[in-house]
RNA sequence: GGAGACGUGGCCGAGUUGGCUGAAGGCGGCACCCUGCUAAGGUGUUAUGUGGAGCAAUCUGCAUCCAGGGUUCGAAUCCCUGCGUCUCCGCCA
């Protein structure tokens, strides 16, 4: 969420910045409401210190045998006033929150402005994109061929876009699960979460996914819950409404989660195998900062990302992402992307952003400043590390040979217990 | 799932015959003072949100005693609902 001060001060500013991501965007409406609801907010409260200051004449005159009566009539009748006031008031608070939750962050400076997906820059390369001297497989035939998933069967168990690992690859895939967890926490300092997987509307609101993103999301029928469709949800909203003390940060957090999406509006793409399911595993990185070292601590968990990747030797880039494609929330991101020979090209395999104190706002995180004792809302940063299936389907791809056997890398085999399939 | 108890500031804990209590007291934290060091002691300070004034330091209004409604001139205090915690019983991986 935007501060709506900030937003009052800087209105031009604000809006040039929005229009990067999306020339529709405004917030003039936001601060006609503002107007008028701080206005309200003045009037109620002046009634109310006249009421207070009444109440309690009232109160003395009782004591000393006082007729009360008038006096009593006079102030009702201000109640009266004041409720209805008050309701006005609730209205527009209500109303501007709903416009600040559903306005996007703003976009870092820099972030490379562009209208879409096709705007955004590559800024690194690690390894070669993978040359066969064979006619190659896409990892859905080689999972069948093999019997490590079983797609069919998955479907009939739920529906499309659900799958079902078996044998070696329901070990790969925990494997990986457990190679990431492992690295995350004893080699580079994050600490182990395992959260729930399914979180409140006040949860989903934190990070963004609410109220906008609500038809993209499984909700349960009998309850103010949804499946989380990232560990993020959860892992972020951990000090929601909390103050923290400076000394406790950096907070550096990972947690294996599934995450489910309904993926609504993706029909017809990436339709066969595991790139885009509706459940799905990944490894997140959640970190909490101070705003002086976001920038700092955004880079490094974005190497530590990548660190995954090199590790497993798999040929990926860098991507940052334009103005008009970053998500809601973010005010930058980088993509790490895989490469995935069936698809001839990268595929994303972790997004790694920066909110600023955007999703902070939202959730109400914030720690005590000790220079200054203010207390300052933080910033969140997160990013995959990684999306676990997608980094299934790249070992499958990249590292199938001729005699159709799929070969393990070394630091995934004490995982596997198997060096080929 | 059934029965009962409870929900106050960072923590503990007063306040429940409604009124001057944003809230006593203690602990902790912070600042300063004092004792040559340490232990101890003294003084002060110590919530959050939001509106207004001011360049600012700051000053000031309103709100907040789990949340939301209600009663009342006035509610931390009374009533209702929800959420949560604890105890006992039942059930269960």
């Amino acid at each position: 969420m935007l501060d709506i001060k900030m937003i009052r001060e800087n209105p031009e500013k604000v809006n040039e910045l929005l229009k990067r991501r999306n020339p529709e965007l405004s917030i003039d409406a936001i601060l006609e409401v503002d107007e008028e609801r701080r206005q309200i907010q003045t009037k109620a409260d002046e009634l109310r210190a006249k009421r207070k200051n009444e109440s309690q004449k009232i109160g003395l005159m009782k004591k000393n045998g006082e007729n009360t009566d008038s006096i009593q009539e006079e102030v009702r009748l201000l109640g009266d006033e004041i409720k209805s006031l008050e309701e006005k008031q609730v209205e527009l608070d209500e109303k501007q929150r709903d416009m600040l939750l559903r306005t996007p962050n703003i976009p870092d400076e820099t972030t490379p402005i562009g209208a879409s997906d096709a705007d955004n820059v590559e800024v690194s390369k690690w390894g070669e994109p993978t040359k066969f001297n064979f006619e190659f497989k896409a990892h859905w035939d080689l999972c069948e061929e093999k019997n490590i998933v079983d797609f069919e069967r998955g479907v009939k168990l739920s529906q499309s876009r659900f799958t079902l690992y078996r044998g070696k690859g329901a070990r790969l895939e925990r494997a990986v699960i457990n190679f990431f967890l492992n690295e995350h926490t004893e080699k580079q300092g994050y600490e182990e979460i395992l959260p729930p997987f399914m979180a409140n509307a006040a949860t989903m609101t934190g990070t963004g996914q609410l109220p906008k993103f609500k038809d993209d999301m499984y909700k349960c029928v009998d309850e103010d819950l949804y499946l989380i469709p990232t560990a993020e949800v959860p892992v972020t909203n951990i000090y929601s409404n909390e103050i923290l003390s400076e000394d406790d940060l950096p907070k550096y957090m990972t947690a294996y989660t599934p995450c489910f999406r309904r993926e609504a509006g993706s029909a017809g793409k990436d339709t066969r195998g595991l790139i885009r399911v509706h459940q799905f595993n990944k490894v997140e990185l959640v970190k909490l900062c101070t705003p002086e070292t976001s920038p700092e601590e955004h880079e490094k968990l974005t190497e530590d990302a990548e660190d995954m990747l090199k590790k497993l030797n798999l040929p990926f880039r860098r991507v940052a992402l334009s103005s008009g494609d970053i998500g809601f929330s973010a005010n930058k991101c980088w993509d790490l992307e895989v490469w995935m020979p069936s698809y001839n090209t990268y595929k994303e395999i972790s997004s790694c952003s920066n909110f600023g104190d955007y999703q902070a706002r939202r959730a109400n995180i914030r720690y005590k400043d000790k220079a200054t004792g203010k207390t300052r809302f933080v910033h969140t940063i997160n990013g995959s590390g990684l999306a676990v299936g997608r980094t299934v389907a790249a070992i499958i791809e990249n590292f199938q040979q001729e005699d159709g056997t799929i070969i393990i890398p070394e630091v995934l085999r004490p995982y596997t217990g198997f060096d080929k399939i």
